[in-house]
DNA sequence: TAACCATGAATTGTCGACAATCTTAAAGAA
DNA sequence: TTCTTTAAGATTGTCGACAATTCATGGTTA
């Protein structure tokens, strides 16, 4: 089954809730990044048998959150520098692709609807100012929305199941809030006008450029972290 | 574990045969595109447990051939011209994104390798003319080459381990063979030039365009076939 | 007739146990 | 000492059975 990883999709199975769990907490942190899985020891954790637990493994496998060697065991994903770069060069490449389909198919009212959903993150984000939750939020919020409007189903699910649980955790641990806020508001709306324009070619690449600056960013913080 | 799509990988467990056995079958239609998987049915023929075709069927999900209900079952996944647009459209970013890397990353000793394969398979074509296994072959590899020239792994195992299980599954069952063999081997030349000189941008736009020929190419004849 | 509801059959999800493999640590040889 | 070998322990892979859910069939009612 499809698991979506921003709206809240029905969980039926108990495989389901274990994988649901499992990935926000190696998101988190909670389960350390680098560390060797116990499936013994976490199917205990989790009240399930080894049979559900290693059914929600191999999901995690699917969206890079672990690696699996046979006859050795599951380890969760190492955050190293190497691998963030080529994950928002991925990253680019497809968010630009999905920018330049929203600009071709989005409808006006949709269009209008993004706007105001930035404005309303502008608000939110100057009444709490400081708390970067909202910021966080607000941004996949927007991402996603310019995901879903490429009507690209297959890009859709490779970047909202495949990618973004592995990018949220490099911010999430990296712990981005930050200064790039405003800054980032006034690239968002950049790119919208792009879309409302229909242009496609102009609209994919300030996606572009606003990755590679997020980039840029997460990556100073890396680095700073790795040196401590 | 990392099944790579091309290159013979070890297998080392029960679950890693089936998985390869499937997705052979899946791919070149012995199991039916669109039909129901059942499976007590499967483990039964495969000669295994329940437990371990599920986990093949795990695998296979992760590389798109078959979709996943919950409570409901398995299906092959079904090939739609809806599907096949929004397949290529992937794969042109990220090769696109891969062929642009490879043009920064290539050194001139593998460039040379690289025009040397092409050479060895215009020659292959020539001898066996209309006999298209060679042709396939020989594109898929070039492709690989470079996928793998890039560097990014990441990127690599979206390619070979994703997406070109589901491309090789239209262009197989559509009995791609065809008359653009010439005028692919004249594309791929170009873009060996373009990586030969370090010009990314050019190497980029040029394998676009070639993925974009080569969907038109089995678009045309998807429908053809839809309408017969 | 058509729509709706039981009931049973079949399928998927989950479990605990066994087999195969890897890891660790101790014992022995160079 | 250091390297190799071997045996015990632990971990993963696989199996068959049971529970929960869905699907198909037939019967009932409007």
């Amino acid at each position: 089954m499809t698991q979506d990883a921003f709206s809240k999709t029905q969980i039926t199975t108990a495989s389901d809730q274990v994988f649901v769990d499992m990935r926000r907490e190696i998101v988190e942190g909670s389960i350390e990044q680098g560390s060797k899985i116990s499936e013994p020891e976490l199917a205990k954790r989790y009240g399930v048998s080894r049979a559900t637990l290693r059914e929600a493994l191999n999901r995690l496998e699917s969206c890079y959150l672990i690696e699996r060697k046979a006859n050795v065991g599951c380890r969760v994903v190492a955050l190293t520098a190497e691998r963030l770069i080529e994950v928002y060069q991925v990253r680019s490449a497809l968010e630009g692709l999905a920018c330049r389909l929203a600009a071709d198919n989005m409808a006006a009212d949709e269009v209008q609807s993004l706007k105001q959903l930035l404005n309303q993150h502008l608000q939110t984000q100057r009444v709490k100012e400081g708390e970067s939750y909202y910021q966080e939020a607000g941004d996949l919020d927007f991402h996603y929305r310019i995901i879903k409007a490429s009507k690209n189903d297959h890009l859709i699910h490779l970047l909202s199941n495949g990618l973004y649980q592995l990018i949220r955790m490099y911010r999430v641990q990296m712990g981005m809030v930050g200064p790039r806020v405003s800054k980032a508001f006034d690239e968002h709306l950049a790119i919208i006008n792009a879309i409302e324009n229909h242009d496609g070619e102009l609209a994919e690449l300030l996606m572009k450029r606003h990755i590679s600056a997020s980039q840029a960013n997460i990556q100073a913080k890396f680095e700073r972290y790795q040196s401590m």
